[in-house]
DNA sequence: CATGAATGAGATTTCATTCAT
DNA sequence: CATGAATGAAATCTCATTCAT
């Protein structure tokens, strides 16, 4: 893949886009797309309000750019490791999510799933890049990986789908609620977020241990 | 009388709180909280501009008013069918969650827990109630569930709370992205959930499986 | 002068108008007339929103009804006092301005004033009715009161208008600022209106002195 | 440049702010603060609805900086006057009785003070504000006057207080009485304020006579 | 006569966007 | 390229007034 083909949004070599870019995902996740004013973002980069309109058409610009530079490339990474791996499906499956968690659940990156899911609907092209470029990957892969699993006697028999489902559900809700509910109640109504990788380890087990052909324990 | 002769407006003191939150709620889960009018709610409630200011003091207490309404009742419910229940704890786990997603999961009242992860940072009284309202009971209800399984041995040892953070994501991920991608990929990348209630059944069954002691199928 | 002679605002014999009245005096005294909403007027005159409207065209009408209510009378009997008068200019000055104060001045109704000045220029037909009801009488009945004095000796031979205006002023502002800075600077800035009428006595004594012949003071 | 490629504004960020005050003061002391539009005073400014908030947070500060403006300035250089005086205490009266209606009381200045009269009770912060920065200087200096007067023989030992009021009265009624009566009745039922200054000297004289030591005329 | 639910014009304030400098 | 003063559409909320009951 040559520089050239490289999609328009990571072509900008400039540091004023990617600051601006950078200023305005910490204020979207923070206060959400409407709250956020295009005056906050430029003092944020620090630039001056008519700025960012040099580099972007508008705020809708602004927010399409945001989630399109920094989800979109991580992607090729995970399939490169799944490429490579050579032990079992739970095993790849443990690792992907803890890097996936390390690197975007537990940051600021994590507050684009909650953006994308509130503007969602006033945003449909967006949702729909967001959709083709992160979920459908995500959820191919996972699939993938259960086939190779129960290919190779180590799953029941399971329906993809569900099971890709229930595996991934826990990490996106924790993406979603640390910059949600999080932020408001840190204790979480007796639900806490504080540990949320050994959280979120612990009920990855609790799938895989649903999915392993009893007898045969692979965790 | 004649279409000319229609009043201008109709008095309807007891009706008028229930229409105004019915289009509220429409509106809210379409559009969201911002971006949802006071003036698109009085007209989809056939009143005009002023009217919703005769029954709520302002938009954020029509928001309020939304959830409680529309959620807040229903857990007392739940908590009796909990206490009159006489069964294994997974079948209970079952019943509930269908029910919940009978009730609340297919239906436009799922927006709701979109719009609250939304908005929870600009809302922070209001997250606070919905915490206090839908999300701890829900969770500790779940958790005493689980306990009584255990105790009773139909369950292992698990950790309470990852477990019931499995057990419930698959649900709140459903209700929400109904609501989100589900707008506007309705074939949703490969993830389809077209069929979501048969799709949350086998999530659930895979996870109870993970839950049972080995050689004790409950379900 | 008979009772079909009455001006039209004083014929009313309900209790309803003037208890409209009355609520709307004090609250236009209290907050303006702007600020003073209908629904207020009628919450304390006993009667819903609709009521005042079965008596008054709207709240400009009222207003008018106010003023004329509270303050045209007065004037009759301050002329009957000065004609039956027999001793000194000076005294009945006293008289009358004590008289006018402890019914007037030191009471709710000197709120009018502020009331008239400062909605003035909104109302102008109104402030034309004051000026003829109000400030002309008084001007008047001073400036013969002064003139009586000067040919009988008692004053020194000063312009009728200018003394007019010296004798009158404090009066007028005691009455003005007591409902304005005096609500809310209540020990006014080193000048206290608590004692406003001995306060007054002091300032018309040397306004009278300054009148008098000298050697002679009739005070 | 023809008419045709005007530019739509033009920036004058110094210029601005006074020229909003300008138009603010006059809109103000004409209608009213309530009745003054934040747009009236955008268009009379020349500039649009949203430019004066570029300047000033809201309505009610820009009625503060007015006042601040136009009023509070000018009683450095009065109490300078005061002090470099050596002639009479009833000349100084004079002088800056005098060099105030100049220059407020003949002015649309005076309508301020009808302005914070009117408006007192519904902004409290402002009037303390206005009493502090303009009424208390206004009578502690003519008190400190009187008392130097009383001091040298010039005036009798009359109390501080009232003979403040006595000379101050005319003066302050006069600036208040212009702008509400004034406008509306020209002729002012028999009082005029046509020769506002003229009349205001002979008030004065009236009130300095009263004052002074009988047989010492210091006028 | 009286009520009070409903109306709808109007006012303040915000902020994305423009464009002269 | 960058600035930031200025624009003006839009949104919330108020309240005088109306009129079916």
């Amino acid at each position: 893949m040559t520089e050239a083909t490289l999609p328009r949004w990571q072509r900008k070599k400039d540091a004023r886009p990617s600051e601006i870019l950078d200023a305005a995902l910490s204020l979207f996740v923070e206060k959400g797309f409407r709250a956020t004013k295009m005056e906050d973002i430029a003092r944020a980069a620090n630039v001056t309000k008519g700025t960012p309109y040099l580099y972007f058409q508008n705020k809708e610009e602004i927010f399409k750019a945001v989630i399109q530079v920094n989800l979109s490339s991580r992607f090729a990474e995970l399939a490169e490791i799944e490429r490579q791996h050579s032990g079992s499906a739970a095993e790849l499956l443990q690792q992907l999510m803890f890097k996936w968690w390390d690197e975007v659940g537990c940051t600021e990156l994590a507050g684009i799933c909650k953006l994308v899911i509130a503007e969602a609907t006033n945003f449909p092209e967006l949702t729909q890049f967001y959709a083709a470029e992160v979920i459908q990957p995500s959820l191919t892969m996972v699939g993938r990986i259960l086939q190779r699993g129960i290919a190779n006697g180590e799953f029941r028999a399971v329906p993809i789908e569900s099971a890709t489902d229930a595996l991934l559900a826990p990490l996106v809700l924790a993406m979603t609620w640390a910059h949600s509910f999080g932020k408001v109640v840190p204790e979480g109504a007796g639900y806490s977020y504080k540990n949320s990788r050994h959280h979120l380890a612990e009920a990855l087990d609790l799938v895989l241990n649903g999915l392993c052909v009893p007898g045969k324990n692979n965790n």
